[in-house]
DNA sequence: CCTACCGATCGGTAGG
DNA sequence: CCTACCGATCGGTAGG
């Protein structure tokens, strides 16, 4: 049945919404629910738990992340060019879920240990993947020898913070944004 | 009398590792009080209520960074120079209060109304004067014409997100970090 | 999607 | 710093 899920996607979407802003643990269902304007009870015919909802959103970017890294590894060659792109690919996928990237980056510790071991793991893969772009890129000598985990962590720090202050109204889109960040952080790598 | 104020600063240094471990929300008094081997009606001896551990450490380490900045732009010149100067004063404003500084960044929007106000106010202070230097740097010939809203946020962003993931057990020292961090942000926006 | 409700836990107070 | 306790709120269930 088409959109039989979309009253489950309203709920997802408006807790993200609120997660994003007050943050999960300071998010009662209540407070959901009343924004949604139903009974607190009534939520749970569209989902199992509070913290499924959590799981959705967290899993469901990390998703979206690796498959944009893995289009680009696919098909960009040359070590700045694959940075580049995986920074762009990134920032797309950021400006175009900000709310649940928000959430993904920053309510994930609210886990339970099962699921936040399997989280971290997605995580630190992905990290890792483009800490070999930038070791590659060094040892072919396009870039510089710097710390490649002061560079990645950089990298992510700058990235991570984007729903911070990113301004979808703004004049500034995602793909001069990006271009405009990777030329920031790649220049500072690049050999003269 | 010297030191009298030992044990309250205990409660807030033990709060302060629950909330940038749990979150503040997710912390609650019963936990703080376990962590300290006393009952959570005690606690209250030592503080009036839980936001009062939030306020002292979030607008604790407000002054500290306003501290940082001051003296630098006393004592710096040159923008490249003061931009630097602020950095590593910013990380090792950071480095000596690592704790501390995690809640100031991720904690903060749990402060009520009347404080949250006071403090986003202090905080894009800081931030303005980081940015004016940026500004002012382009204008004297010495950085790139960068967007410098884009490049102001790229630095808070890499700064914010230290801790993290740095280490302090680590090998790394907070100056020899700054400096690296320093060089790879500045490079960027340096005419060459 | 609602009414009615549960046991658990929350921040905090009274009084010592 | 403790015992004893408060009213409010939490995530979630039963049954319709």
């Amino acid at each position: 049945m088409p959109f039989s899920e979309s009253r489950k996607d309203q709920v997802i979407q408006a807790a993200a919404e609120l997660f994003r802003v007050r943050g999960y643990a300071a998010t009662s269902m209540r407070d959901l629910a009343t924004e949604l304007g139903i009974e607190a009870a009534s939520l749970y015919s569209h989902i199992k738990s509070k913290e499924e909802i959590l799981i959705t959103l967290c899993f469901g970017m990390a998703e979206k992340f690796m498959d944009s890294l893995d289009q680009v590894e696919k098909n960009q060659s040359g070590y700045a060019g694959q940075l580049r792109a995986g920074i762009l690919g990134h920032i797309a996928v950021m400006a175009e879920n900000l709310t649940a990237s928000a959430v993904f980056m920053n309510e994930h510790r609210h886990l339970s240990d099962k699921y936040l071991k399997d989280f971290l793991l997605l995580r630190i893969n992905y990290i890792n993947r483009f800490k070999r772009i930038i070791e590659r890129g060094i040892r072919a000598g396009e870039f510089n020898p710097v710390d490649t985990k002061l560079a990645v962590m950089t990298l992510f720090s700058s990235l991570n913070w984007m729903p911070h202050w990113y301004d979808p109204e703004g004049i500034i889109d995602p793909e001069k944004l990006g271009n405009q960040l990777a030329d920031m952080l790649i220049e500072g790598l690049k050999t003269k």
